[in-house]
DNA sequence: GAGTGGTCTAGACCACGAG
DNA sequence: TCGTGGTCTAGACCACTCA
């Protein structure tokens, strides 16, 4: 409503944007340097810093240490599908690396698995890349007698097929989401800021006998991310099904 | 992994987190200035004040200008729980402070309730508050035919039953999520600083007849609430319902 | 008006990346 | 090596809150 002074680093930070907008500053290019900007705006360099840290805060920019800022790709929404319906995101053009590890049930994972501490388990790490740009970041859990038997570093499909052989017997899936800012390791992997938020997913998987199959904790930027639930509430008198 | 120069203002940080974890300075507690911190920890104003901004991010600590820096009571996670269960978050002890507005479908609006540009709505804008903290801020719109006739300001239990009365014939909600940070107007209306992540839900409700009945824009601050989703997949010959 | 945080300056030095 | 961003300093001045 009301806009008393605005600050030096909004000004900026909205012509920059306008300027991204325009095209006058292209995807994947490279901003002037920081020390250029603050002199073209005539403003110390922290203030610029602190203008390009908004901008970096919506995704539009990306700063690499020794070598500049950076435009973004605008890259479409990819919108993770709860319910089950996905074991996790892939609306296709997603390269997927995966790295698996043997571990032990530890913290909470103990809790989301209703495993002993110290069980064995099985880490997916996986990695989905849209183009060059890392998206989205899952750590996959399942217990060890579950997992693929000798799978590969090498096999996503694997994981892919083996977790679709798992889907039928599923009962229950249990998806929990919250909005928190990166941890320097994941702002690091998923080559964002620590300022841009993320959208932190644990989902639980439970089959008919009540056993807990897959913990995921997946983790996607806000930028280039969203979830969509869909549902259909039963109605006490559920009449005419479609 | 590695921490090869922890910085200054991660120090500090780490060193006011643990004061605050063992409650050396406590919940609702002022801590002091600026001033004198950057003297006890022989840093300059600027770092730690990045110190500070860092707590912030997590949500312990909230700034209030004129009068410093306090620790935030740290609330229990209220948990969103979605499906069409909870028509906006109430697991009880919140007050709910109710606008109600009539206005016309703009902008996203429209797309969301498929209604015609200046189509007349009335506006729910809810302030959920937990103890003396805000907690929740939802607009809800509804077209203008279906809202309470004549709705006073006073009366958010009229909203609460009115919104029941249309769930027997809903049909599909879907909810759509995101993670981002807030805008300049809702941290000051929540009381966060604009480093909080805010989890941003959009729900849509449609009846049986396929009309969209209701749009609700809910933002949750992102330290102290999570929503949470349940889904029983049909497995394709569902042999056994418990 | 006294004390608080909000913003900004004009430098300095260090760490990283690429040639 | 050189240019980049990362961090930090030691101030300054303004805006807000509260007694």
């Amino acid at each position: 409503m009301i806009r008393p002074v605005p600050s030096r680093r909004h000004t900026i930070a909205d012509d920059l944007r306008r300027q991204i907008a325009t095209g006058h500053f292209k995807a994947g290019e490279r901003l002037p340097s920081e020390a250029q900007l603050a002199t073209r705006y005539e403003v110390s360099t922290p203030t610029l810093r602190s203008a390009l840290a908004l901008l970096q805060g919506e995704g539009l920019v990306e700063k690499i240490h020794g070598s500049g800022n950076f435009v973004r790709h605008l890259l479409r929404k990819i919108t993770y599908v709860g319910g089950g319906a996905a074991p996790y995101p892939h609306t296709e053009p997603l390269r997927l690396t995966v790295r698996t590890t043997n571990v032990q049930a530890h913290g909470h994972l103990t809790a989301l698995l209703r495993v002993p501490f110290g069980s064995p388990l099985t880490e997916f790490h996986c990695l989905s890349h849209q183009g060059k740009s890392p998206h989205g970041l899952a750590r996959i859990y399942v217990p060890r007698d579950l997992a693929p038997a000798d799978m590969g570093e090498e096999s996503p499909e694997a994981l892919t097929t083996r977790l679709a052989e798992l889907c039928p017997p599923l009962a229950e899936v249990q998806e929990r989401l919250s909005a928190r800012l990166p941890t320097p390791e994941e702002a690091t992997t998923l080559r964002i800021g620590t300022s841009l938020a993320v959208l932190s997913i644990t989902r639980v998987a439970t089959d008919t006998t009540g056993r807990a199959v897959e913990a995921a904790l997946l983790v996607l930027p806000g930028d280039r991310s969203d979830a969509l639930f869909t549902a259909h509430p039963p109605t006490k008198a559920r009449t005419s099904k479609k």
